[in-house]
DNA sequence: ATTATTTAGGACAAACAAGTCCTATTTGTA
DNA sequence: TACAAATAGGACTTGTTTGTCCTAAATAAT
């Protein structure tokens, strides 16, 4: 599995909201009801992308959640760094903590040949970037297929 | 992390055999000490690697493991496969069990192109391919960086 | 002020991955 | 035959991820 649970559900999130009018707080519940997600899980992972200043959040009545920035301004690979970490872009293939130029693992030159198609896809791809191609594909971001 | 922990102890173990004298069992707890690995851990991997064919094993005195067949012959998508499931190859980034040329999800087209380059990656490399470069690599196997 | 709504966050439970331990079973050698 | 060396595999423990539950704090509206 490239992404955990939790950085799947929080780029969904970002993808919803992108899609949600702008400067409008939407409560948390109701995009995890969205979504078809565990509410209790994902209020975490809102919290941690608030954190890192990806979500602004706003407590009370008509409070809830809403992007921080353009859409167009938060690329993937922020998001997913926001939640797993860097590790997905920075470490050895076979987890080998000295594996780097001095001291490469039998795959790493063909490995970070790789990476860097991996790197480049989440680094160029922006929230923005991957709802245009038309919102029929809103309807995709939930779990479970619709016929 | 890309690799289970499984996995990347499956990998190394079958790179490690295919620098061992051909058609001689090497005892499986000698190879997890010279890889630095859970020996007890390690014996599971290597049961599953035999079951799917990857490996032969004998018991006994002067018994062990030893690579099933030519390293040009296997290649690291096989390993991979053996252990982890096809998942890394075949499955949504985001997860999402419907989501497919129907009903893509809003990262379908790009990381379907994305997912290509690893899967080449793993399909390309064999065992035999990533030893190649000089068996100066052989010690990069194991986990600790040696000075 | 009171109340309802919503996020914040700690503590807990369940599921899974990673690692350990122990006892067969096989098999070469003395 | 007896013994030692090795894999086979079941049962268990530990740690991490995923998911749940409950209470506190903020805030808008009445």
């Amino acid at each position: 599995m490239i992404l955990s649970k939790a950085c799947e559900y929080g780029v969904r999130a970002m993808l919803y909201l992108a899609s949600a009018p702008r400067d409008t707080y939407v409560a948390s519940r109701a995009v995890s009801e969205d979504l078809g997600l565990p509410y209790s899980f994902f209020a975490k992972v809102v919290q941690t992308l608030a954190h890192s200043g990806l979500l602004s959040s706003q407590r009370g009545p008509s409070g809830g959640v809403a992007l921080a920035k353009d859409p167009s301004e938060v690329t993937l690979a922020e998001v997913v760094t926001a939640i797993d970490g860097e590790t997905l872009f920075t470490e050895c293939v076979l987890g080998l903590p000295g594996c780097g130029q001095e001291k490469p693992c039998p795959l790493h030159a063909q490995w970070t040949f790789t990476r860097t198609h991996i790197s480049a896809f989440f680094q160029t791809a922006t929230i923005a970037s991957l709802m245009e191609d038309g919102d029929y594909r809103l309807g995709s971001l939930f779990s479970a297929p619709e016929e």
